[in-house]
RNA sequence: GGAGAGGUGCCGGAGUGGUCGAACGGGCUCGCCUGGAAAGCGAGUGUGUCGUGAAAACGGCACCGAGGGUUCGAAUCCCUCCCUCUCCGCCA
């Protein structure tokens, strides 16, 4: 969420960020300060009270102590009145307090300066492309090479949990392992900690990143202990320093999860899903970062070349897209998507994405640290993946087949596969 | 899952209804001392929020695992939940 203070000295800016971002209208903002007004006022009224109050009860404490017993009861009986008026005023303030907070959790991050202003993905801007796309008539979709090797299952997926629930089987299950283990290698050469987290989070840690009260229904969830199974290892990982207070020489911090993501992903459907475009369980090693305010622009750079250059190495086409107002999403203030080539399938699929929440996330987390004059402040948050597997696996199979049905394994994950075809 | 013991500040650890934001010790910071250091001595050292202020700062309120309750008054009493430890059971 925001800072209500920024929202009070940047009110126009915050609208038109809601507008810019698609949002029906930036009402809430003028709601949000109004109430918090009132409850400014509540909290003035309400601490006074209690300063009475407590007063009052020290005096009594005082007496009772000199002995002096009908002094202190004839005051015990004029605190009946000042202590209705506190329950009153604490409840109208918790009262208060909800609805400012409803409001603030619609009021989404303000995009970047740097963010071209549009309506959908169609306004998305294409930052840089690398590698030929290549296109031939005779490539076959990921999920014809994965039928006739009898690599993927997905009917025995439905079989066992549903739709969306594939079995990697032999060859391609090493592939996923080969891909996991490139991927934090690499991730930990550059300089990221490994980390590994566990695949259920509360529901402070949900709230902590944004996915409640926003996406809630994109989550699997296990009622009878309150736990959600995570949609990326964003969440948990980034919950990690929740509620603590780095040292500035802690940051910037980097951190590489390899885990399981668990979508419903609910409403998708036709070619969208087919094959491994769409899941509901799929692996991803996400990379998370926290950093000094003033570096977090800088950083969403580095992090948006090096996902890249996972996919320079594994010599698959790809383009970066710089995504606009309208297609980035609640909590971000900038986002980068990486989309690798499908030559089977003629699209471009994406494999990443690359965020920088500035604050916003840290502040439903009070994640803070000391900074250069010893005060607290909230820290940048940023994360991406590095990479998602399923699309990854898509565009290997799809660019790496030969016409004779087999697939070359890519140079880099030979050692890891321990053969150059299957 | 059953039985028991606990959760207090950066750490250890007092505090079982009143003047406790919290003794004492350690750590850390600053100062004195020193050629320099150690030891010693002195001072300081939580977070959030509201208000005043340009700021430094000052004042109020809240916070002793979380949330409720009792009371004029709660770290202290009661209830619920969470977590940690010990033993038993179960288990990869």
């Amino acid at each position: 969420m925001l800072d209500i203070n920024f929202i009070r000295e940047n009110r126009e800016l915050v609208k038109q960020g809601m507008v810019n971002k698609g949002e029906k209208d930036s009402a809430a903002v003028d709601l949000v300060l109004a109430k918090d007004e009132e409850w400014r006022k509540t909290v003035t009224e309400l601490d006074l009270a209690r300063a009475e109050s407590n007063k009052k009860a020290k005096m009594i404490g005082q007496l009772m102590g000199q002995g002096k017993k009908e002094e202190a009861q004839k005051l015990i009986r004029e605190t009946g009145d000042s202590k209705d008026k506190i329950k009153q005023l604490e409840e109208s303030l918790s009262v208060l307090q909800n609805e400012r907070d409803e409001l603030l959790y619609q009021i989404p991050n303000v995009p970047d300066a740097s963010v071209p202003v549009g309506r959908s993905n169609e306004d998305n801007v294409v930052y840089s492309t690398w590698g030929e796309p290549v296109s031939e008539e005779w490539r076959l979709p990921h999920w014809d090479i994965a039928a006739e090797k009898k690599w993927i299952d997905f009917d025995r997926g439905s079989k066992v949990t549903g739709a969306g629930f594939p079995f990697y089987v032999g060859p391609m299950a090493r592939l996923q392992r080969a891909l996991i283990n490139f991927f934090l290698n690499e991730a930990v050469e550059y300089g990221y900690t490994e980390i590994q987290a566990p695949y259920f989070v509360n529901e402070d840690s949900a709230r902590g990143t944004g996915q409640i009260p926003d996406k809630e229904d994109m989550m699997y969830t296990v009622p009878r202990d309150g736990f959600f199974a995570i949609p990326t290892a964003e969440v948990p990982v980034t919950n990690f320093h929740r509620d603590e207070i780095l040292s500035m020489d802690d940051l910037p911090i980097y951190y590489t999860a390899y885990t399981p993501c668990w979508r419903r992903e609910a409403g998708s459907y036709g070619k969208e899903v087919r094959g491994l475009n769409r899941l509901h369980q799929f692996d991803k090693v996400e990379l998370v970062k926290f950093v000094h305010p003033d570096s977090s622009d800088q950083e969403l750079e580095t992090l948006r070349e090096y996902a890249e250059s996972l996919l320079q190495k594994l010599n698959l086409p790809y383009r970066t897209l710089l995504m606009c107002t309208g297609d980035m999403g609640f909590t971000q203030t900038k986002k980068y998507d990486l989309e690798v080539w499908s030559p089977g399938q003629q699209r471009w699929l994406e494999v990443s994405s690359c965020s920088n929440f500035g604050s916003f996330q840290a502040r439903r987390m009070q994640l803070r640290f000391r900074n250069e004059k010893g005060k607290t402040e909230m820290v940048h948050t940023l994360n991406g993946s590095g990479l998602a597997l399923p699309r990854v696996v898509a565009s290997i199979l799809e660019t790496y087949q030969t016409g004779a049905g087999d697939v070359v394994i890519p140079d880099v994950l030979r050692p890891y596969m321990g053969v150059d075809r299957i």
